[in-house]
DNA sequence: TTTAAATAGTACTATTGCGGTCCTAATTAT
DNA sequence: ATAATTAGGACCGCAATAGTACTATTTAAA
């Protein structure tokens, strides 16, 4: 239902915690109480994000996790990626699908097109935003809906010609 | 992964092919041959899109489908609703949610907000852009990059405050 | 130097969701 | 009447996912 996984959500929650007091180091533990996402959930997603470069794995006694860059800085897209690996909206966009119509498909690259469009607006959201409360209606929706419409005419114009 | 089920994907190459024939009736046995999407596969996703009153049912001999509305008029955000239901980017988003970490969670409402971006963004792309060839490299990109980026700088300000 | 606290890495299981199939009833042109 | 179709479910098996557990490694502190 063009979701992302639960695990992925709980990563953003996790973030959402530590961007609160983005130079602390938390350990597991903490972020369980504080989140209450089961332990070994979280320890599997903060090893994740750990390894894409997210956070800062300090071992040993004492030890935690704690932001390797500023909120601002990191974007939900990012996060995303860490926990999901890359991303493409179909199965085929991928570069070794194996579709079984592959061959008589039309609309692949489209697909792929479409990817990106995604992919961008979810780079351009970063942690920061997350954590303070977005306004629902807010002015940006129609913004980019008017942004996107314009490039659709402008498209429009190319495949005529 | 962030993706659309495959079913989905099978939907819109169904209606791309039916785009290309708006006026015509084709039956269920006529599409297999053409896309090499398996038959009852077909019949499955035609029932769905006939539901949404994307397609038209004929029922009957010589019956069949074809396009409720011009393809310009049909989006893939509808395609994709038409399959999979009301669409949230995650689990929580929806309204009917048990999350357990709903009552600790501060970013359930964002996630509605991202979802609405998202699913707006695929409500300006139309059927009929499906069809024929998007520009990979399309300066739309950029466009919309830059008004996101805009509507970030704003949405900072808002929060400032 | 020893101990305890913490992450790294990996392997495992259970469950859910999904893709795909099939069957019966209702409808309609010939 | 008959044949061709869709409507509407029920159904099953597989694969991906969520969640758990265990062992090894690292490091601060006693
Ligand atoms: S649907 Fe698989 S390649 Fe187009
Ligand atoms: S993650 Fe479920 S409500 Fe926020």
């Amino acid at each position: 239902m063009l979701k992302i996984s639960r695990i992925t959500d709980y990563a953003t929650v996790v973030m959402a915690y530590l961007a609160q007091n983005p130079v602390d180091i938390h350990n597991a533990k903490d972020i369980t109480t504080h989140t209450h996402i089961a332990l070994p959930t979280v320890s599997k997603i903060l090893k994740l994000l750990a390894k894409a470069e997210l956070l800062i794995s300090h071992r040993g006694a004492n030890g935690g996790y704690s932001l390797a860059i500023e909120p601002k800085k990191i974007s939900i897209a990012s996060i995303i990626k860490a926990i999901e690996g890359d991303v493409g909206l179909t199965e085929c966009a991928h570069t070794d699908s194996h579709c079984q119509i592959e061959a008589s498909c039309s609309i692949r690259g489209n697909w792929r097109v479409i990817s990106q469009i995604v992919l961008n607006a979810l780079e351009d959201i970063s942690l920061l935003e997350m954590v303070s409360p977005m306004s629902t209606q807010s002015v940006s929706v129609d913004k980019l809906k008017q942004a996107l419409s314009e490039m659709n005419t402008e498209q429009q114009g190319l495949q005529d010609e």
